[in-house]
DNA sequence: GCATTAATTGGTC
DNA sequence: GACCAATTAATGC
């Protein structure tokens, strides 16, 4: 319950949890469940807090014109989710939904903005972090304008390779396939197609909604020249 | 078990 | 490469 204690060490709380400072802070988090689906920030509602997952998985999505929706960002442990709304504007500019059963902690917005405009440290650290999501974001942008949908299927992939890794052979993060169309920016028929051409070139393994990686090289140097697998 | 959702395939623009 | 339609597989209640 403590952050202290938290196995979550890449948490930005857990790493400023030893300072006395932050004791009345970290005494007004939360912690509660959602449910695998359950959207727990709804596009358009207003801001209340910033969340942190504990334990799970979730998706941030942005709906678009014709109902497709685009997953933004996806979230692992020890995470953020909520930033970007914080400190600008009343309403979530994004919603967030969980792919697993998931805990998450939060800490309304009024004392992170008292905690924040007192303690430098924390906020320096903040500060790095979005300046990185700030990149990422803008790497993104090109990663979406230059490759193919090809390119963006396999990207997708590596990127959930890197981030969530695998265990047994197989990704740990399980989308459906239309999950995986709105994460590479594409329609759920062709991340179909994609999965079972790239199966069937023997470069990955699927098994319902596992994947796993079988040639790792290969995946690589087919967007190598975009360089974008650099970046996490 | 039935009903809704997801996956797949083929076709059209 | 997106959108639509038809079929089948999977999953929820």
């Amino acid at each position: 319950m403590d952050c202290i204690n938290c196995s979550n060490t890449n948490c930005l709380i857990k790493k400023h949890s030893n300072n006395p400072e932050l004791e009345e802070f970290l005494a007004e988090k939360h912690r509660f469940k959602v449910a695998k689906g359950q959207s727990f920030i709804i596009e358009g509602a207003p801001v209340h807090g910033l969340f942190f997952v504990y334990k799970g998985k979730v998706k941030m999505v942005k709906t678009g014109i014709n109902g497709r929706e685009q997953i933004v960002r996806l979230v692992n442990n020890g995470e953020v989710v909520g930033h970007r709304s914080f400190g600008v504007g009343e309403y979530y500019q994004i919603g967030a939904v969980a792919i697993e059963d998931s805990i998450l902690c939060s800490f309304t917005k009024k004392m992170l903005r008292d905690t924040l405009q007192t303690n430098a440290k924390l906020t320096y650290d903040f500060m790095t972090f979005y300046s990185e999501e700030l990149n990422r974001s803008e790497t993104k942008v090109r990663k979406f304008a230059q490759m193919t949908v090809r390119e963006r299927i396999i990207d997708a992939i590596l990127y959930i390779h890197r981030k969530f890794k695998q265990s047994k052979g197989w990704l740990t993060l399980e989308l459906s396939r239309r999950e995986l169309a709105d994460f590479a920016g594409t329609t759920e028929e062709q991340s179909i197609r994609m999965l079972s051409a790239l199966k069937s070139e023997g470069l990955i393994k699927v098994d319902g909604r596992k994947i796993g990686i079988l040639d790792l090289k290969k995946l690589r140097s087919e967007i190598s020249e975009h360089n974008y697998y650099l970046d996490s």
